[in-house]
DNA sequence: CGCTATCTTGACAATCTTCAAGGCCTGTGG
DNA sequence: CCACAGGCCTTGAAGATTGTCAAGATAGCG
């Protein structure tokens, strides 16, 4: 692994990243912040674009230090499936060698910080401590990942849209027992992550909205009112 | 870490293990044997007997010696989402602290070796190799469960049978333009797996049978006769 | 040789999708 | 300032796929 350090501020672009102490590089002690800048570059991305896409060769992994991303798999007629969302700290790519198994589009302007493949093996190897906090949160997601089959494969769209707004990665403000979210997608994603079609969420979110559990106080913007009903509707129980 | 080296026979367990190349224990090299005899036992288990529950504090981890168990998630009301099969050489269970995400039963007759969470730790600190080819394991669990989100959430029932009957998981012989697949599982455990009910899978082999595609010679026996139009309907290209 | 599990098939019902139209909000240009 | 255009969202009606319920077939097993 070749130690090449940046020109100027050579640790400063660690040292003060917003993302880093929600990341896996947080494993890394500040002493040694040299290795983590010479193994990575930080580049932008604007909305809409795509930085990772499916089938490609895994060369890069991403950090993501600031907006977030939207993480989704396509068919060859169109149809897609959104099987995440990733917002800053989150790491994408693969350990393993092979292709990426999904695309990545940003949802708002991003900086990510792009280690090469080896790169990252190296740091790994240099710093167990990160290794083991990238296992913890590849187990996470894949334990995230297998509640989401059971949402796809035998929950309603009822149940869906209840789980969907229960979904602790949305939770934003709350007061007393009712709490306020924030949708950061159009209806059309939640759509494709929910396995259902964009009417059918908007029928259920009206359906909720009619029998007093929720209110739509605008497009984005759910107001719970009935959280306990939310929650018994999500599980069948 | 307490090593207690077994009274008798010391390293033969791991030594003559049969799922030792298939799992991450292979990262052990044979002098360090001991290490791994001390921090693991074996257990077996009955046909049909389940050894993890979901939402049970996860305090061991399992790689499997012998047999097959089914991975799910079960639903209030009796709906169940199976979301894996484990073979010879999987390792069972999480590295995070926290419940475990599912619960496994026993298909036939298991051999299991177990692990604390202690000792697994300790033995992941000593050997890193071991670790690396953990995270590479779960990496793939991973993309195999994002790809069976697609077809949860965006396949329907006849793409989902191809997609299940191409699964390279169930490869069992071929023979020129035709292979021969074993299906370990009843019905019911491949409509739980696919999110679609006992009839629908019935009706869809039965359809894919009466189009020449495939052939069903005894009820766990599927004969692919036209792969390339399988291929084509599991992808809709 | 019959028993019981499992599987298949059929008829009907429910859910969800598809297709279509209309509403709302926002930003832009006359 | 207001009108209009284009997204995005909602709602409705019809249709399709899949689920549910029920009965019958098949196969493995004592």
């Amino acid at each position: 692994m070749a130690i090449n350090v940046r020109p100027s501020e050579a640790l400063a672009p660690c040292l003060s990243c917003a993302a880093r102490l929600k990341s896996v590089c947080r494993a890394i002690p500040d002493r040694d912040l040299a290795c983590l800048v010479a193994a990575s570059n930080e580049l932008t991305v604007p909305a809409r674009r795509s930085f990772i896409e499916e089938g490609d060769v895994a060369t890069d992994f991403y950090n993501i230090v600031d907006g977030s991303a939207k993480l989704y798999k396509s068919m060859a007629d169109g149809r897609q499936q959104i099987i995440g969302f990733a917002g800053v700290g989150s790491f994408l790519g693969l350990v393993a060698a092979g292709p990426y198994a999904f695309s990545a589009e940003a949802l708002e302007p991003m900086r990510l910080c792009r280690f090469s493949q080896p790169a990252l093996s190296a740091l790994l190897d240099e710093f167990p401590a990160m290794e083991r906090l990238l296992l913890e949160r590849v187990s996470a997601e894949l334990a995230a990942a297998q509640e989401q089959m059971l949402l796809l494969g035998r929950k309603t769209a009822r149940e869906r849209l209840a789980s969907f707004l229960l979904d602790p990665r949305l939770r934003k403000a709350r007061s007393g027992g009712t709490e306020l979210l924030h949708l950061p997608m159009p209806r059309s994603d939640i759509a494709d992550y929910l396995g259902i079609t964009i009417e059918t969420v908007s029928r259920m979110l009206s359906m909720l909205r009619l029998a007093g559990i929720i209110d739509i106080p605008g497009k984005s913007t759910i107001l719970i009112r009935r959280r306990k009903q939310l929650e018994s509707i999500a599980a069948r129980e």
